[in-house]
DNA sequence: TATGAATGAGAGTTCATTCAT
DNA sequence: TATGAATGAACTCTCATTCAT
């Protein structure tokens, strides 16, 4: 009984990591039901058995995996700290946790460029079931720093987009910066680590009162 | 005779306008090509005498599109003028541009997402054809004024990621941000100047000297 | 489970004596994928499910169809029996039979006309998986016999050639030659009855020492 | 006036020719119409003025060829001669004219194989227009050397269908046997004269009495 | 739960043919 | 006569989805 409980949750998370994969590399429409389920070695079937439709496994997928890597990258935003601390950890939590995990960077990039509104919409729900309000506590957060003169943004939608670009924008930016300057590559890894300094820099010299 | 060469080029044309706007919305596999041919008004098989396959349609209205805003869009990049000035008028000139030319802006972030060496490869292309060496100059430009200690970021390449990334990342960014943070959303126009506004101060705050 | 097992060979059989049908009568290119489904009764995705392309079908249709006439064309060749009696038996053996498989007889011979390189590829591949080696097997027969001094060609090729021709060419030459002479059309058996006895006086007297 | 007269032929002919050859390389299904306005680099449209359709351009090309040919083939069947000169002589040139004109043989024969029937009702108008009737004459010309006791094969039709196919199938016989047997395979030439040889041993002492 | 077979709607593509000039 | 553009029907092929077992 264990082992059919056990059968079942197997095969349903190959389904969700073999989606996971496709979803990341081709998108909705690029994706492929059969691809996904030779990936995951399950019958074509088994896909529409436990999803019932294309769409619906890609939402599953979604909010699936978001909620898993909803708790972990939502500490970052929840420390209690000041600014100049908080544009220090930032950049060093958020590449690297981006760095490890590439198909939930490019899945949720996607979903974030092309459909941006029902993702928030999924977050706000995350943020209701774990009785959190993190959009609120960041707003508060900021405006509570511009009121003491700790920073120089009074904004919280422009002190963010600010915030989150520069992290976000490195992955996409990365092969296409260095193929445009014909600057010889360094290793992923170095070339990450000098990302962060300079978002550091850029966000504490920038936003810092 | 000028009767048919302008009608040859109004159907190009107008099919190259409609697949602009198509695979922008829906991208390149989300996009029909009966839908463009439509949208078009031609006849769907004019599509394949024109441009022979749906992913040629794809990369020539990239190329032809791109090749059309280049030039306006590589001026910026160009002025004779220090990082304080070119601080205050990047912001100032891109945000401006894509909101005007919104179709190219998703299409072309969709491409340089998904895409992007080969976005690179048509970029340098162009400069080819226009015997610039943009790349050069701007590389050029940025260790140029680090060494004469006007901004405080040497790498070149994290200069414009930083740069890029605050401009690219607004109109992404805007609908999440103000539904994210329940921010009664001002008129675009509003949002954008401040998002100039904000970009300015951050690019000179956080990379001049 | 011997149900579906059934009903798979069923399908793919269907699909390959229908399409055997039709690109007989119309050959690769004037064929019918849709023909070709309904002759079969079965739903016209099923010919790419099992045979992923028109060209790939033919291919099948082509090479499944030869193996199974193969070992029966090929006895009449393997007989250890002289000449005389080889040409008795050849025009008796292979005409009825071309007579009862009229659709692999079109197939084979289209085939043979503007394919005729990769047929033999595949006629050698049969041989080679029965383990045979029928071509050797009569070269060396007909050198045999003309070092006996039993017949007068000496040369394999035109020896087969004239043989081959004789026969296989009775059936496209039918309608025509009778139209043609407007000689009153005895019925078909009749008439390949007197082929068969004029090609064994052919035969003999023409190539007997 | 005179040019535009020549122009007029001229176009006409090329289409012709293009489509000999496109019509035999690929079969009446297969040939493309914009290939062969290609070929005879004249617009596509032109084929319609021409030809009205695709097949009445094969019909066309078909009678056009053929009553080219035409007459120089009936000169062999009209020669006033004996049967053993006759068996000398046909293969002697049925051979080397198929030899010459590769195109037409493909295409003749395409059309015998598949359409054997309406290509008969062809050459008999040809006869009719050239006030000949050549069927009769041949017909007459066996049962006479048959009566006389010059040869063995009573049956005009089997006298020659013997004869013809001997002759005809050596195209398509030769790369198919060589590969085969395995024999390497001697100029085209020679071959084609140990083929002539060949033919006339078989027929003088498979047919004369 | 799991499988291979089957389905139907529709996608991209081709091509003979016609049109306007 | 000649051209490039245009058309419409049909074709091959794909894919999410369902069925029978």
């Amino acid at each position: 009984m264990v082992g059919w409980k056990m059968k079942e949750q197997n095969s349903k998370e190959k389904i969700i990591s073999a989606a996971l994969k496709e979803f990341s590399l081709k998108g909705l429409e690029g994706a492929r039901m059969e691809s996904i389920a030779r990936t995951a070695s399950v019958n074509k079937a088994m896909l529409f058995y436990y999803f019932n439709s294309k769409s619906n496994l890609y939402s599953s997928v979604i909010s699936y995996v978001f909620s898993n890597y909803f708790k972990e990258l939502n500490k970052i935003f929840t420390l209690d700290i000041g600014p100049s601390e908080f544009f220090e950890k930032i950049p060093k939590y958020v590449i690297p946790f981006f760095m490890k995990n590439r198909d939930f960077y490019s899945l949720i990039i996607r979903e974030f460029f092309f459909n941006g509104e029902s993702l928030v919409e999924m977050v706000k729900n995350n943020f209701k079931n774990l009785n959190l309000d993190t959009p609120k506590l960041l707003k508060d957060k900021v405006n509570d720093w511009y009121d003491r003169g700790l920073i120089t943004e009074s904004d919280p939608i422009n002190f963010f987009i600010n915030m989150v670009s520069v992290c976000v924008f490195s992955f996409i930016a990365k092969p296409v910066a260095s193929k445009f300057f014909e600057i010889e590559t360094v290793t992923e890894d170095e070339f990450y680590k000098s990302r962060i300094k300079s978002i550091e820099n850029l966000l504490k010299n920038g936003m810092l009162a």
